[in-house]
RNA sequence: GCCGAUGUGGCGAAAUGGCAGACGCAACGGACUUAAAAUCCGUUCUCGCGAAAGCGGGGUAUGGGUUCGAAUCCCAUCAUCGGCACCA
């Protein structure tokens, strides 16, 4: 391939200079309203992009998918008068880094440095509109400084049931602060992968083994900080209903949140001999086991109860001839990993614990088993087994030989013995003929009058397991005297991680940083935690930084952050308002802008994120909002997924198939511009798409017309403004596809349909190529109209159009949005389609202004009709004005 | 297994109850050129009849339904992608 190739147009002359310009100038920069060129008549916009971990391998065509998006909307928003912040910054914590520093002793600041400063280049290289001023980085001091300061909070915090709000920890009224605390202590089974040296998160475990190097991981207990997030399931549930975000993304949450409304029941464990509960009968805590169900109307068909293998209440009761086997289970069961422990479609193990419990219903003796079908961290660990019901117990009950009871009547014609759906209860006294939702009601009324059992609600979110045997991530804000943990004082924050120079896991579980000897010595009879916490904390609140990123005395200034994560004023999408009726409605308190939502106004990045990401923050989010430091409840009000790019071969860009695209190569063969048309022309910005260098040919050529359409080229090959251009009227024709493109354009940015906007700016094009004159008014409307999408072949026409057409003022930046005038668009006569039976037989001319009853008429006067019409009835004619006229005929 | 999304020319797609295939890619033909590239103009869903202009039939994964009219709404099936996966 001729690397010679003629470029279609100069881009390479003119790209560099604007990315100059723009870097140089700041003039993308938001002031805050504490600044001196701040205009608080101008609405504000917050749009964010999903900041990115600066990887070795650099940029590749998915990311700048959906920061070019962004770019657009950054540019048209603030072409509409709006003070727009559009920020970037460098998710840095995490484990490539500390994995290279492993293997060559590079400390990962170093490697980090230099690819942050890769990325920023290969960004510029695009020419995103950001505002560099507010550049973060999560491994800064003056960054983490923050994220300690607000696990702080968390532990210094707790969630009071009855405000169902965090509060400050001295508002506790308990004994033990350390049970409620929002940041915690617990001995947690971990994945630990003893090949690496390392525990992992779960989302780095795949199928079992370690996704990277794919060794086996196991379940270990270790002790861990947590985050009590399971106290917020309820309101991350709740209040997402109200979030303009994708209704899958809401569906996943909703599904990882898992909320189920059931009943608890209580059975009393049966007294027999050779059970060591005898021995604790006064103590009724071992005398009960709990059991959570969701259909507490089937409770006449418990069978038998089964206890998870890690329920503590398993070693008291199970009977001395039984230990031996119980105790044997156990074991292996720990030994399992969790993939071998879920396997699907294997059979059900378990083991008799040789005692038995009282049904509270009927008052029958029923067996209390263990099996690795029922964990110890959802509900209570503990089921009652209704095999008729449900489809693992029945399997249990199966391999087990235990009774199977019918105790719900399946509807006509299925089989009652397996139906686990809503159906008429039988053999249960207490509601027998009730169906299943009134059995439900009625039996935990019965429960709970006797002090049996009660309405819950249950959650499969678990709390969040927040620590990290890791070099690079933020160390915890905490020290350990005489085996008790305490914070450290604000005042001793930032805490940097202490300088290492073998980064390599010490293979026991240990953190890293323990080996810092001097570091781990705080005093005397402290010493400092060694866990760091995971890549997720920088990310939780990056977001909030941004408003206000050089503030050295609060992690946002409370000013900033009211100014730009309060009311958005107006929305992308459907609803939109101008922005001088967005103001006025804004300073009337009782408007309904005014109680919007508010905080991030735009959000854009990939569906991974769909859960842990979004969860995790929004949790701050609330906490910080509950403590009194944020001013809305919910961070991102509005949320977009843009789709993944494939390789040319429709397969994912990996390296392994060799199908990776660099934007740097596209942009020097093609400019910035021809990629960023591209990117966006390629389709629906949700959807999964895959590359192709000749559409990215085709999106230069646009451009290339574009230039020619103002540009001339004299025999040496120089380019100059074209004498076409002139200031001459458009004619009618001209005059209407401007405003067309006018309007289209606006609108499709409105809803983030840029494919379809860049269509429209191609037909645009077409319609002026062969024009003897360009119009000057015409050709100004279409290099505004381009700006956002293609920013540098733009503003180098705007500043040749400048030389010589001095009306023209300022940076292309500087312009105003067109407005379209529908009235030009307005034509006189319009084609319609004639259908007989719903097929098109003839197009006619009709004027814009004819009325049904005339269409009509007009229709049936068609010869075409009158034809396929003869010697039938005509039954109906129906007329849809400006569209069609349909005849219906026998 | 459960939940969700998607399915339209040779390809990316447009049209979300009213003329299917806008716009672009690719291919073919023409103009310009000594020639090529670039550029400009034109053709291209499919089948039948026709010398042609044209006329007619079919067509939006498959099968049904609602409607004067369906790519669009409803039901079922299939395929692809994504998520969850013994959550009681």
């Amino acid at each position: 391939m001729s690397r010679e190739r003629r470029k279609p147009y100069p881009f390479d002359q003119f790209e560099p200079k604007w990315q100059r310009r723009w870097d140089e100038w700041q003039i993308f920069h938001a002031p805050n309203p504490d600044e001196r060129n701040f205009d608080p008549a101008k609405p504000k916009f917050y749009i964010l992009d999903m900041f990115p971990y600066p990887s070795g391998s650099g940029l590749h065509v998915g990311h700048p998918e959906g920061y070019t998006a962004t770019d657009i909307v950054a540019r048209y928003k603030r072409m509409r008068g709006f003070n727009v912040l559009h920020p970037m910054g460098w998710d840095a914590f995490g484990l490539p880094a500390e994995q290279y520093a492993i293997k060559t002793g590079q400390h990962p600041a170093i490697t980090t440095r230099e690819n942050i400063a890769r990325f920023k280049t290969q960004l510029q290289r695009i020419g995103f509109s950001y505002d560099w001023e507010r550049e973060i980085n999560t491994t800064d001091p003056r960054y983490y400084k923050w994220t300690q300061w607000i696990f702080l909070q968390l532990y210094n915090s707790w969630f009071n049931p009855e405000t169902r709000k965090a509060e400050p920890i001295s508002t506790y009224g308990g004994e033990d602060r350390n049970s409620v605390r929002l940041a915690y202590v617990a001995d947690v089974p971990v994945n630990w992968c003893p090949e690496l040296g390392t525990v992992l998160a779960n989302e780095e475990v795949v199928d079992g083994k370690s996704e990277i190097g794919g060794f086996a991981v196991v379940r270990r207990p270790m002790r861990q900080w947590m985050l009590r997030i399971t106290r917020f399931a309820e309101r991350l549930l709740d209040e997402l209903d109200a979030l303009d975000w994708p209704e899958g993304i809401k569906l996943l949450q909703r599904n990882w949140i898992g909320r189920s409304e059931g009943a608890e029941v209580h059975f009393r464990v049966a007294r027999a001999p050779g059970l060591r509960i005898e021995e604790d009968r006064e103590r009724d805590a071992y005398a009960t086991i709990r059991v959570f169900t969701t259909r507490p109307d089937t409770l006449y068909g418990a069978t038998y109860i089964v206890l998870s293998p890690e329920n503590p209440v398993v070693d008291r009761l199970t009977t001395a001839a039984d230990r031996a086997t119980v105790d044997d289970y156990r074991a292996q069961v720990q030994s399992k990993s969790d993939l071998e422990r879920t396997e699907f479609a294997k059979e059900k193990t378990g083991v008799f614990t040789g005692a038995y419990a009282i049904n509270p219903v009927n008052s029958e003796r029923i067996p209390i088993w263990i099996a690795d079908y029922i964990f110890m961290g959802y509900g209570t660990g503990a089921i009652m087994g209704v095999p008729a019901h449900d489809e693992r117990d029945l399997e249990f009950a199966r391999e087990f030989d235990l009774p199977v009871r019918v105790v719900v009547q399946a509807p006509e014609g299925q089989e009652s013995i397996g139906f686990v759906g809503d159906g008429t209860a039988i053999n249960s006294p207490i509601i027998d003929g009730l169906p299943t939702p009134e059995g439900k009601r009625k039996i935990i009324a019965w429960l709970e009058e006797r002090g049996l059992g009660s309405k819950t609600v249950n959650y499969k979110l678990r709390d969040w397991l927040f620590s990290r045997q890791r070099y690079w991530g933020e160390p915890f804000p905490i020290v350990w005297r005489e085996g008790k943990h305490e914070a450290l004082h604000e005042s001793e924050l930032p805490l940097d991680p202490p300088p290492l120079d073998d980064f390599k896991p010490t293979g026991t579980g240990e953190p890293p940083l323990a080996k810092a000897k001097e570091w781990i010595r705080y005093s005397d009879q402290a010493t400092r935690e060694t866990n760091t916490m995971p890549q997720w904390a920088g990310s939780c609140w990056y977001y909030l930084r941004f408003c206000d990123s050089k503030n050295s005395d609060r992690f946002v200034g409370e000013e900033a952050e009211r100014y730009w994560m309060g009311n958005s004023i107006a929305e992308i999408g459907n609803r939109k308002a101008e922005s001088k009726a967005a103001i006025e409605s804004f300073q009337n308190p009782e408007s309904e802008i005014r109680n919007r939502p508010g905080g991030v106004d735009l959000y854009v990045g990939g569906t991974e994120h769909a859960v842990l990401h979004l969860l995790y923050a929004r949790f701050w989010h609330k906490v910080l909002f509950d403590l009194g430091y944020l001013s809305k409840p919910e961070p991102f009000q509005r949320l977009v997924n843009q789709g993944v790019i494939l390789g040319e071969d429709g397969r994912k860009m990996s390296k392994r198939w060799g199908n990776v695209i660099d934007p740097l190569d596209v942009i020097a063969d093609y400019g910035a511009d021809a990629f960023r048309c591209y990117e966006m022309f390629m389709g629906p910005l949700e959807q999964m798409k895959p590359w192709s260098m000749t559409g990215v040919e085709g999106a230069s050529r646009f451009l290339a017309r574009v230039w020619r359409l103002l540009m001339e080229e004299n025999q040496a090959g120089e380019w100059s403004l074209s004498s076409a251009v002139q200031e001459i009227e458009p004619n009618k024709a001209q005059l209407k596809v401007t405003h067309a493109t006018i309007r289209k354009v606006t609108q499709d940015i409105e809803t983030l349909s840029f494919n379809t906007a860049i269509a429209q700016m191609m037909i645009f094009v077409n319609a002026f190529t062969n024009a003897p004159g360009k119009p000057l008014s015409a050709m100004c409307t279409l290099l505004i109209l381009l700006n956002p999408f293609a920013p540098h072949i733009t503003s180098e026409l705007w500043e040749k159009l400048g030389e010589k057409f001095h009306d023209l003022r300022g940076d292309i930046t500087a312009q105003r949005w067109p407005a379209h005038d529908e009235r030009l668009l307005i034509e006189d006569e319009v084609e319609i389609a004639l259908q007989v039976n719903g097929k098109v037989r003839d197009r006619i001319m009709v004027p814009m202004t004819a009325t049904s009853a005339e269409m009509e008429a007009m229709a049936l006067a068609s010869e075409r009709v009158q034809q396929l019409a003869a010697g039938k009835t005509i039954l109906k004619v129906v007329v849809i004005p400006k569209k069609v006229v349909n005849v219906v005929v026998s």
